[in-house]
RNA sequence: GGAGGGGUGGCCGAGUGGUCGAAGGCGACGGUUUGCUAAACCGUUAUAGGGUGUAAAGCCCUAUCGAGGGUUCGAAUCCCUCUCCCUCCGCCA
């Protein structure tokens, strides 16, 4: 969501901002709209006050027990005008409004240009490829042949794109994401929440998912969205709110299952769990001043890596150019794991600031400290991490030559102290 | 699922058609008084949009009493829909 404010006043940058998305320029449309918006808004106040004025000479005319018989009639008389009036300039609000939540946010000075992920940038890299002294099995291999995971069942029950785990890997998924948990809001500041996983629409909205990207997500019979990310609920828990300054940042975390539809991705990642319909997943999601989200940002991203160091799993951490970076971002993090299996780094974490995008559209605010009035929030979220990623990525990294897997050190604790699986 | 009751400013709470953006209280902020504190007294105390203004301030206007429609010259007040909360009954992890 704009700030037609701002577009007003910046029309060049905005277009810009489009440019670098591969979106032809709009503001002098946009710009349109809003003084066709005013230009209604003008007149249709004017005959308010006019109704107003009278209305009032009436109630004290009334009131003094005299006739008001001509004003009356002249108010009966704008009634027409009126109702025009009002329809119009409802209509030129919606017809910005819709405008205005259409478009794409723009994207942050530094990042950089390019149509697809080719153009995303490797800003660091940390640990190394593990010695395997066998062939890497792919994390499905391994698993079925441990008889633990098995797509065959998850079909019979809900179709492609599910998984069933079971015993020391169903223990392991458990085990990541209180490791994940524990360690956000024991060592990061986050605040664990366990936040509805059906949301209406409006919360939806407020992301950025709706109206646009509603075939990639699942909605019940009675019209509740299955949340695609955690990031709906937390984000959403400012939305409507005036905080005070001191209370900035906010951060919460939460494990949850995630629903995605995966539309459009047929034939893509069909074998294993890289991408399913329903996975894990611990997110991070921060609620920060304007002038400190970019800080934040950097922050929220470290505390994911963080999460890959002590698994002592090999990543990289790039930047996704304007061209694969996600609608309400202005800029973004991916954190890519390797995966011995599929020789290859896999996203396992994406942390987008979204500046005050997603703030303006669920309307959440705070107060500056002794000024009046109130700014939009900056909102920023982040996998910390994919769960079912993370344990394929185990499976891969720290398989034997038996098709055993070793325990990561951090989890052992976790898993009753077992240091192999098989 | 059935029956009923509610949603008013930061909070509590009055207000069932007439100059109500809304009494009163509390809280907060500023000030006066006071040796200090307390008390007392005075004042201020929402959000958004539009207009004017180089801009800030200011001034003028409009909207907002859960949300959206409607009735009416006029709606916090009447009607409809939605939403949320509460009470009782049923069901239930």
């Amino acid at each position: 969501m704009f700030d037609i404010k701002w577009i007003r006043d910046n029309p060049e940058a905005f277009d810009a901002g489009l440019g670098k998305r591969g979106l032809a320029p709009l503001a002098a449309q946009m710009i349109a709209l809003d003084s066709n918006r005013r230009a209604a808004q003008t007149t249709l106040q004017d005959l308010q006050r006019r109704r107003n004025e009278a209305s009032k000479a009436i109630g004290a005319a009334k009131s003094r027990g005299e006739d008001a018989a001509a004003e009356m009639a002249e108010v009966q008389g704008l009634k027409e005008a009126f109702q025009k009036l009002e329809a119009e300039e409802r209509e030129h609000a919606q017809a910005l409004n819709t405008a205005l939540a259409a478009y794409p946010n723009t994207p942050n000075e530094d990042v950089p240009e390019g149509a697809d992920e080719a153009a995303n940038v490797e800003i660091r890299r940390w640990g190394e490829k593990p010695e395997l002294s066998a062939e890497a099995r792919q994390h499905f291999e391994l698993g079925e042949a441990l008889g633990l995971m098995d797509f065959e069942r998850a079909a019979k029950i809900s179709g492609a794109r599910f998984v069933v785990l079971s015993g020391a890997l169903a223990r392991l998924e458990r085990a990541l994401a209180g490791f994940m948990l524990d360690l956000h809001t024991g060592e990061f500041g986050y605040t664990e929440v366990a936040p509805p996983i059906l949301v209406r629409e409006n919360a939806a909205f407020g992301t950025g998912n709706l109206p646009k990207f509603a075939e990639d997500l699942f909605k019940t019979v009675d019209d509740y969205w299955l949340i695609p990310t955690a990031e709906m609920p937390l984000t959403n828990l400012v939305a409507g709110d005036i905080l005070e300054e001191a209370d900035l940042p906010l951060r919460f975390t939460a494990y949850t299952p995630c629903f995605r539809a995966e539309a459009g991705a047929a034939g893509k990642d069909t074998r294993g769990m890289i991408r399913q319909h329903q996975f894990g997943k611990v997110e991070l999601v921060s609620i920060a001043h304007p002038d400190r989200s970019d800080e934040e940002h950097e922050r929220m991203t470290d505390c994911a890596e963080e999460v890959l160091r002590r698994l002592d799993l090999h990543y990289r951490t790039v930047v996704l150019s304007t061209g694969d970076m996600g609608f309400s971002a202005r800029k973004t993090f991916d954190i890519e794991v390797w995966l011995p299996g599929q020789d290859t780094f896999r996203e396992i974490s994406s942390c987008s600031n979204c500046g005050d995008f997603q703030a303006r559209r669920m309307n959440g605010r705070f107060r500056p400290d002794g000024a009046k009035g109130t700014h939009f929030v900056h909102t920023l979220n982040g996998s910390g991490l994919a769960v079912g990623r993370t344990l394929v990525a185990i499976l891969e990294n720290y398989q034997n030559p038996d098709g055993s897997i070793s325990v990561p050190e951090i989890l052992r604790p976790r898993m009753g102290g077992m240091e192999r699986i098989g």
